[in-house]
DNA sequence: CCCTGTCAAGTCACG
DNA sequence: CGTGACTTGACAGGG
């Protein structure tokens, strides 16, 4: 069991997804923002390891605009050393990884370029994870989609759309059950078609869910990742408080994960920290999961 | 320097 | 059909 968060370290003093808005797009701001973006990646995941957070969330910002028409920069030539660097500093620390594009990704769209540019999307986002040299442990997350008036012929069209996807875009992909869509069910179901894993998200079960308690889903999600896949990831966060239902917690409700952990137990999986306060809740986390069997400890 | 409107991309609820 | 929520930040221009 490895513990991270989100893609953004507040205590650092630097950011790794700086981007610039498209109208002032130029080959120079590009490659300058992407440099500016690996060196603070480089910074937080040495952060990361010196504090025993070994699960991070690379941000899909690193190299803006990387899908779009407009981004004619070969980044992954440009930048193949640094890239490289990072994989190595990421296996010798034995970080796991993930990435989770943003709502725009949609597999399962009716429009036909909508699926283009998604693919387009999960086409970058893997190819930064292979140009890394990064082994298929490390996911890219996505939601099934869109239910268009027809969940089961949206979850059909899915299925259709992962089967003609690029092998090596196809073999990162995980499906997470979504907060008012797609249940965990659901999503098992498409694994059960084409075998692509299921990432649970603990707090989405909570507002989405297809009724199965949190210890039987984390068995049945767990079930779906192979040797290759890596173990189970987990998406953690509870309700904020007298918040909108829904709504992420502002900071760790200790109580509530530590009944995750035990509810979890004994399937062993990485926890991604979906909390406002990032890293701070992902070290409290960490101190919490300290007792536990799981855990992976630092080497010394 | 501070304030604030706006930002590549989607879906869905609501009026 | 148009608008805002979702969730969220931060870029960038204007005062």
């Amino acid at each position: 069991m490895k513990i991270g968060y989100p893609c953004i370290n507040r205590s650092i003093g630097c950011r790794g997804n700086r981007t610039f808005r498209l109208g002032s797009y130029s080959e120079e701001r590009l490659i300058a923002t992407v440099r500016e973006n690996l060196a603070c990646l480089a910074e937080t995941l040495s952060y990361n390891v010196r504090h025993n957070l070994l699960f991070f969330r690379m941000t899909s910002d690193l190299v803006p605009f990387a899908s779009h028409p407009v981004c004619s920069v070969d980044w992954q030539t440009i930048f193949a050393d640094e890239l490289l660097q990072l994989g190595d500093y990421i296996r010798e620390n034995r970080l796991r990884i993930s990435m989770h594009p943003d709502q725009f990704v949609v597999i399962n769209a009716k429009d036909p370029g909508i699926v283009e540019r998604s693919v387009r999307e999960l086409a970058y986002h893997t190819a930064l994870l292979d140009a890394a040299g990064l082994d298929t442990s490390a996911k890219v997350q996505i939601h099934i989609g869109g239910v268009y008036g027809d969940k089961e012929r949206s979850l059909q069209r899915f299925i259709r759309e992962y089967e003609r996807l690029d092998e090596r875009i196809a073999r990162r992909l995980v499906i997470e059950n979504d907060d008012g869509r797609y249940t965990v069910r659901d999503c098992l179901r498409v694994h059960e078609a084409v075998g692509i894993p299921v990432l649970f998200d603990r707090f989405h079960h909570e507002v989405n869910s297809s009724g199965e308690t949190v210890r039987d889903a984390v068995g049945l999600a767990a079930k779906t990742w192979t040797e290759s896949d890596g173990i189970l990831m987990v998406d953690y966060s509870s309700q904020q408080p007298g918040g909108r239902r829904g709504t992420h917690a502002a900071t760790l409700d200790s109580d509530h994960f530590a009944l995750f952990l035990a509810e979890s137990a004994p399937h062993d999986c990485d926890i991604m920290l979906e909390i406002k306060d990032k890293e701070q809740s992902a070290l409290l986390a960490a101190s919490l999961a300290a007792g536990d069997g799981r855990f992976v400890r630092p080497p010394f």
